[in-house]
Parts: structure tokens; sequence; C-alpha cells
DNA sequence: ATATCTATTATGTATAGACATATCGATCAT
DNA sequence: ATGATCGATATGTCTATACATAATAGATAT
């Protein structure tokens, strides 16, 4: 174990257990430094970490005051559909619906409107029942090549994601009540909750995809675990 | 702008741009060192962004690698639910609808079941409206305060925020079907969508609380923005 | 061919020192 | 009181150097 490890977790302790309760500010790195015998930079290495994590905050000349909370934050990690379903040792299956040239209602916001779109509806199923169905569109002034990819033997969500490069990313997760083409696909009632993950992906300012991924509440969910401690 | 930054940019220039393709090494610390004609620990410092946000990969001897991307990360904040409510300009209001001990059905996986519980329910209003039925247990063993605490005022929630430690997080996203309970108190119809949040915190091995919150799927949402470059 | 050792190599940790910069507080002028 | 000025201070950036360590690739032995 490192040294910064080693302090690291010292400090992690005192925060946690309120040594250093929340609001206070800790001592200054020189003080550190001379507590446990190490060099500044060695303090700023392990405070890094403290500072990612979130639980203090550092201002120059002010100093590192430990977070007052008032939020739980945790990194989400969606993974591709496939890969999901086949970690859950189920068989993985996958059905074009359609691919056609022109917009459609997914764009609510407007940002591809006057952009050159490609429309795709897919299913991925995990062991036959529908596990999501996806609903995208592709800015072809962003991905040229989409227009002459055939989409029947790989679903779009894996080709943009290895073969496109983007710089921002929104994400949107929300239940919603399924409507006909939801329930038709994923074969459930119509009205019957589904879990909705939407993603809109830019290059710069350049949309490139907007996605519209829908499942089945009970085959869905998302978990994220997070440990101040490694 | 600080040189760390400008070569940070250049870095994620050259990777979205696929200059720098994913799966690709890139040149190694001594050789950026030289290109940007700054010191090996400049180009780390830079390095440690890239790497925080999954854009590379570094392992001794092998060097650094672009991250051939099968996944899309991003950082999920839950905020306190007065805030969130007052954030979006409407009027917070919060009732009390029970506060007994010992447990109940909520603990599932019986983590808290040789635990003195204390078995909490209230609601979340925005501007008069349900907005969140929160479903919550207490272990009295970690948090021997909230057995004698007058939860009237204040929603347990904040309570524990800001007076409870805790060291490790669980968040479950996941869509429901309402059912009697959350049908009721959230005024919606039974088996109309609901988003639901679940959330079990500890304090190293001790399990400390176990939240559901629930919420009618037309009022609410989670939304993430990330941007590579700042 | 297979396994084991060994040298090499790129990243990781740690140190020490210099200087930059935001900002808090006190002092001073209005 | 109010505002401007300025020194002190804690964090932030950067350099240069030394050594540690994991992992690979190649040499050697079985």
């Amino acid at each position: 174990m490192h040294a910064y490890e080693k302090i690291r977790a010292e400090m992690l302790h005192r925060i946690t257990r309120q040594i250093w309760p929340a609001g206070s500010n800790l001592p200054h790195e020189e003080q550190l430094a001379a507590e446990f015998g190490v060099a500044r930079g060695t303090i700023r290495r392990a405070m890094a970490d403290l500072v990612q994590q979130g639980l203090v905050e550092r201002r120059r000349k002010a100093g590192t005051r430990v977070t007052a909370r008032s939020a739980h934050s945790s990194t989400l990690t969606i993974p591709i559909v496939r890969n999901e379903i086949i970690a859950s040792g189920a068989q993985y299956g996958y059905k074009l619906l359609a691919a056609e040239k022109g917009g459609s209602a997914l764009d609510m916001t407007g940002d591809f409107k006057d952009a050159p779109l490609l429309h795709i509806c897919c299913l991925h199923l995990s062991d036959g029942r529908p596990y999501q169905f996806e609903d995208r569109l592709i800015n072809l002034d962003a991905v040229p090549d989409a227009a002459d990819h055939d989409f029947n033997g790989m679903s779009p969500n894996e080709w943009l994601v290895e073969k496109v490069p983007y710089s921002a990313v929104r994400t949107i997760l929300r239940a919603e009540a399924a409507d006909s083409a939801q329930a038709r696909y994923l074969k459930i009632r119509k009205g019957s909750p589904v879990f909705v993950i939407e993603r809109q992906t830019r290059l710069d300012i350049l949309p490139v995809t907007l996605v519209k991924m829908s499942h089945p509440s009970d085959l869905f969910s998302i978990t994220t675990q997070t440990s101040l401690f490694d």
C-alpha cells in the first residue's frame, strides 16, 4: 500500500466518522505533510481522490472543507444492450424493424430538423423475449456511412459506438406508459410501464444521433454501487 | 489557460477526431513531453483527466491506449427532493404519513433483519401535487437519534443526509406499475407507471437506511449531461 | 514445444523547490 | 460607513530527479 493510499484512507476515516465534521476546514497541506511525514505532493495526491469523490471542496486561500452533502452522486453505466444480455447469461437476439430516410416524431427538440436523417427501429431480445425497443435517428451529415450500411446484421447501437466519435452526451431516464408501438413490439399491454432511456450525442455542436430505448419494466433496472473505500 | 489544459484539449481533439483511433496506443509520456515542450509531470496531469473520463486506459509497460468504447458512462446526481422541487420553481410541501418501530416488506434482501428498525412513510409535494412517495427503513443501531426524532417538521431524507455518515451506497432505478399504496398516495391510478429509486446506504458493513422513492412518471425524469470539453 | 528466468520499458510514486493566483482580511482613504 | 489597496496565505501549476513496479518480450534451459 502506497503512502498516499494510507493517507487517503485515514482522511476518509476522519471524514466518515466526523472527526472532521461536514462544513469544517481541514488542516492545510503543509500541516498534513508534517503530520504524515511526507512531501506536500503526496498529500495533494491523496486529496485529489477526495475531491473527485466530492467529499471535500478546496479553494485557494480558503483551504479545504468537508462537503456538506446535499445530493447523492453515482456513476451510471449504460452498456451496449447485447453485452448486457449476454452478461446475464441469456441468449441475445436482434431484429431490424424499419430503416428509412426522413425524420420522425422522435425529434422533439428540433435539433435534427434541418439535417438529412436516417430513421431506424429495431428490437433486442433476451432468450427470445423482447428486451429493448430501439427507435433511432441518425444525422447523415455527421455519419454519411450510415446511409449505405445494412443494419440487418448489426444493431445501429453497436455500429455507432464503435465507429462514430462524439464529444457530448445527454441522457434522460424516465418511466412511461407503453404506447401502441411499444406495446406491440415489446409484447406487453398498452399502458403498462416501460423504462425509457433517451440519449442524444453530439460532436461539438453537430447532432449525431438521438435514440429512445424502451424496456419492459419487469425485465429492466439500473443498479449503481459506490464505495468510498477501495 | 494552463499548459496541462491546452495539452488535454489537444489530446481530446486527437481522440475524438480519431487521429488517435480507438484501440491504438498513444506516444509515451517522454515523447509527449518532448512534443509539447513540458515536463513529464505536466503530461501526467493532463492524462489524469482523460483516464478519469474513461477515454484512455493506461497500463505499466503496455502504455496508454484509446479506450474502445463499449458503454456510455455518466454521472448521476440525485438531489434532495426538496431542493429539486424548489429549483424547479414550485412550492414544496411535505407530509409525514407514518412512523413506527419495526420492520416492513421493504427489506427484500434481509440486510436489516436482525436490527432494531424505524419505518417511516412520507410524501413530498410539488405545488400541492404528490411528487414523491418515500418509504424508508432506518437501522436504529446505526442512527440511535432517529428513534426520538420528530419527522413531522423535516423529512428523514434531509435529516439523514445532514447527520449520518455512510461509506457505501447502492442505488437501483426502475419503472413499476403503481400498487395500491403508491396509487393512493401519489393520486394516480393503480397500475400506471411510477419511476422508482431505491437506495441502501451502509457505514462499513453496518446497514444504515433503505429507502424506496416512487414518483408519478409524468412529473419525474432524470437527466445527465456530459461534455468532454470543459 | 514448453516453461522459466531476465532485461527492458512505460507508467506509477515520491521528493523538493519555485512560482502563480485566487481570495480573505486588515488597513487606509474617501 | 463605503470602497480601494495591499499583504498574507493556502491551494494550484510546473519542473527536475530518483526510484518502484508491473508487464512484456526475448533469451535460456528443460
